[in-house]
DNA sequence: CTGAAAGCGCTAACAG
DNA sequence: CTGTTAGCGCTTTCAG
C-alpha cells in the first residue's frame, strides 16, 4: 500500500491537503481535490493514516513520533509539539495490531460462555460481564468472548492462548476439579476466577461469601423472633452450596438455638424441587413445623412461595421465606422476596484486578478474596415492608 | 528472540529434540535435556514455535510451510507431508497476530454492552450473546465485547475501528435514530443489527416480527372465545412497540371483532405501570370490561397478574393474560404465563450471517429479515393447561 | 535529542 | 513446485 506522502507527491500538494481531500475533514479547492483523488486512484490507495504519515507531515522519523506519542524517550518540546499537531491534523490513531505483534501482547482477555440453559439464572452473569468489560477497559484491555462446549472446555482455552489471541482469561462458573483451572495452572496461563474450586489448588479468585450471606439472613430471622428456622440447600458436594448451609448452622449456634435435623432439606436448584421440600417441612408435627424457611437461591424460594400460596399459607405472615442472589424477579414476586445481593460491580472489578496482577507480574497482596453479600429485607420475611 | 533452530544448534541436538526437551512433550536423555535448557537460558529463549521453526524442521522455506498449511499454493505431496508432520511434531499453531497485521483483518467483531439496569429484562440478551459468539466462531471469527456509555456511545465504536481492533460490529438494542447506526453507516463500517431503526435507513438487520407475534396471541385469544380483548402497549413512538400494537388491530380486524378505544392502554415497561393500566381496564362498565388482556412484555403481564390476584380475579379463568418474550420467569409465575418466544439462536445466526456478508463483501440475498416469534400457550390464557 | 534499521510472525508477489 | 524477498505498523536498540 502506498503512503499518504506518495499520494501527495503524485498530486503535487502538501500532505495535509491530500489528507483533507481524502477524508473530507476540511474543504479543499476543487482542482487539488481532483488531482488527489486521481493520484489515490492511480496508486490504489485507501486512506489509512499510519505512523509514517505523521512522521512525514511533522518532518521527523517514525521513531520520534513513537517516542513523542508514548513518552517512551525524551523529545524536545518543539518536536513533540510538531508531532502532536501532525497526529491531530491527520486524526492519527495507532494500529494496535502493529503494537500487538511487536510486543507479543494482545491486551485482550478471554471470557468463555457456557451454554446458558433456559430458565437458569443467567441475568446475574450478564451483569457480571458488563462490569467485567468495564473494569478491563480501565486497564486498556478488552474482553474477547467465546463459546465453549461442555464436553471439552479446555480446547477453546488452549486454542486461544496458543494462537496468541488473548493474554489471559477470566473464568466464571467454576466448580471443584474444574478442568479449565487445572489446565490453565499447568500451562501457566494467567487467569483469575470468579468462584472457588477446591482447597488444594492455589490460584487467584474472588468469590461471594455464601456462608456469611446465609448467616446474615438467618440472624435476621432470629431477630424477628423465629426459633424454628428451616433451610433448603443444594445436594451436598458443591463448594458454594455447602458454604451457604454452614452459615445457617453458624448463626443458629451463635444464638444457641436448637437445630433439628428435619429442618435441613436438600434439593436440586429448581422451584419444583424446593416446593416439594417445603411440602415436607409443612407436614412436620406442629411443634416442629418451621415458621421460617431460608433458601440458598431465589429460584428455590419462589418454588417455596408458590407452594405456600397454593396451600393458603401467607408468606411473610405465617411463614417467612428468604432467597439468595437478588435476581430481578425477587422484587416482582408477591410478596417481594428477602434475599442476598451479590455486589456484581465490585466482584468484577476485583477479579479483573487479580488478573491484571498476574498479567503485569505484580504480586497481588491477596490472591483469594471473599466478598460478603448484602442483605436485602423485603416483605417475604418482614410483613411491615408490605406495600399497602 | 532466538529461534528453536539456534537453541538446537547451540545445544548440538536435533531441532525436534530441543522442542521435546523444552516442552516436555516427550522424554529426552538427561544430558541432552540439560544442554538444551542451558542453551535456551543462554539465548534468553522461551518456547514459542513459529513458522520458521516448522520450516527448519521440515527443511523447507517458510513460504512453503505457509502454502502447505493454508493450501494457498500447490505443494508436492511429499513436501506437504513433511510440513504437516513437522507442524504436528512441534504442535505448531500460527500466531494470529502476524496474519492480522499482514492482512489488516482482525477476524474480530465488536459487540457493545449498554449498562443493564437492575430489574430490566437482560436475560434474553444474555442468551443472544452466547449464540452470537457461537455463530461468529463458525466463520472463524471471535467477539470482542466492550462497554459503552449512554451519552456518547459512538466514541467506543469509533475508537475500536480506528485502532483496527475489530473488522465490524453487531448491534443490539437499537432505537429510531440510533446514533451508532448513523455513525457506522456514514463511516462505512461493516455492521449488522439485531433490531430496526427507522424506515429511511437502509442497513442490514434482523428483527423479531412483533406485529406477527401479537397477532398470533390475539388470534389465540379469539379462538378461545374471547370477544372483549384489551391490549397494554408501550407509549407510542417506538418502532417495535408500535408494531406489536398493530398486530392486535390486525387480528381483531381479520376476525371482524369490535375494537373499543378504552381497551388499548399505553404504559411504561414496568409491572407497576401495567398494574395501573389493568386497574383502569377492570374499572370499565361490565359490558365493556375485557375478558382477556394481552401485554407487549412479560414484565407488564406479571404486573397485570399481580393486580388481578390482589383483587381476587382468577387469572386464566376470569381473565386471560398474555406476555411477550418468554423470559425465564414466565413459566415460574402462578399461573404460568402464555407468551411469545423469540428464537434467539436463530436470530443470532441470521444477524451474524448478515454481518459476514458485509465483511466478505458478498451481496446478501436479503439485508432485512423479520423472524416470527413462537406462541407458547400456558395456563394464564388456557386453564386446561393448569397443573393439577 | 533524533534517526536508521532490525524485527515481531505471517502472507504473497515474483523468480527460478 | 519451491525459495527469496518485501512488506503489514509498530517499538526499540544502537549510533550519532
Amino acid at each position: 500500500m502506498a503512503t499518504l506522502k506518495q499520494v501527495a507527491a503524485l498530486a503535487d500538494v502538501p500532505i495535509l491537503t491530500a489528507y483533507q481531500a481524502l477524508s473530507g475533514s476540511a474543504a479543499v479547492p476543487q482542482a487539488q481535490r481532483q488531482s488527489v483523488l486521481a493520484a489515490a486512484e492511480q496508486l490504489g490507495y485507501t486512506l489509512h493514516v499510519t505512523i509514517k504519515d505523521v512522521a512525514a507531515l511533522a518532518g521527523v522519523s517514525i521513531a520520534t513520533v513513537s517516542y513523542a506519542l508514548n513518552n517512551s524517550a525524551p523529545v524536545s518540546a518543539a518536536t513533540r509539539q510538531r508531532v502532536l499537531e501532525a497526529a491531530a491534523a491527520l486524526n492519527y490513531r495507532p494500529n494496535v495490531n502493529g503494537r500487538t505483534l511487536q510486543a507479543n501482547k494482545t491486551r485482550l482477555v478471554g471470557y468463555g460462555w457456557h451454554d446458558v440453559k433456559r430458565g437458569s439464572s443467567a441475568s446475574f452473569l450478564d451483569r457480571f460481564t458488563y462490569w467485567m468489560a468495564q473494569a478491563v477497559e480501565s486497564y486498556g484491555y478488552h474482553v474477547l468472548t467465546f463459546a465453549h462446549s461442555e464436553e471439552s472446555p479446555t480446547d477453546a482455552y488452549r486454542e486461544l492462548i496458543q494462537t496468541n489471541r488473548v493474554d489471559g482469561f477470566i473464568l466464571a462458573h467454576t466448580n471443584r476439579n474444574d478442568v479449565r483451572i487445572r489446565y490453565l495452572m499447568e500451562a501457566r496461563v494467567p487467569f483469575a476466577a470468579f468462584g472457588r474450586a477446591n482447597d488444594r489448588w492455589d490460584f487467584p479468585y474472588v468469590d461471594v461469601d455464601g456462608r456469611r450471606g446465609v448467616e446474615l439472613v438467618t440472624e435476621h430471622l432470629i431477630e424477628l423472633g423465629h426459633t424454628r428456622i428451616a433451610l433448603i440447600g443444594w445436594p451436598e458436594g458443591s463448594l458454594s452450596g455447602d458454604a451457604r448451609v454452614q452459615g445457617y448452622f453458624d448463626a443458629l449456634d451463635a444464638a444457641a438455638l436448637p437445630v433439628h435435623s428435619a429442618w435441613v432439606r436438600r434439593a436440586e436448584n429448581s422451584s419444583a424441587a424446593a416446593a416439594a421440600a417445603a411440602a415436607e417441612l409443612m407436614a412436620l408435627p406442629s411443634a416442629l413445623r418451621p415458621t421460617a424457611i431460608a433458601c440458598v437461591s431465589d429460584l428455590m424460594a419462589i418454588g417455596v412461595m408458590n407452594y405456600l400460596n397454593s396451600r393458603g399459607i401467607r408468606v411473610g405472615y405465617d411463614v417467612a421465606v428468604s432467597g439468595f442472589d437478588d435476581e430481578p424477579i425477587a422484587e416482582l414476586v408477591h410478596p417481594p422476596l428477602t434475599t442476598l445481593r451479590q455486589p456484581v460491580d465490585d466482584l468484577a472489578a476485583q477479579v479483573v484486578a487479580l488478573l491484571m496482577a498476574e498479567l503485569e507480574r505484580i504480586p497481588a497482596p491477596q490472591r483469594q478474596i471473599l466478598v460478603a453479600p448484602q442483605l436485602i429485607v423485603r416483605a417475604s420475611t418482614d410483613p411491615k415492608r408490605q406495600l399497602p
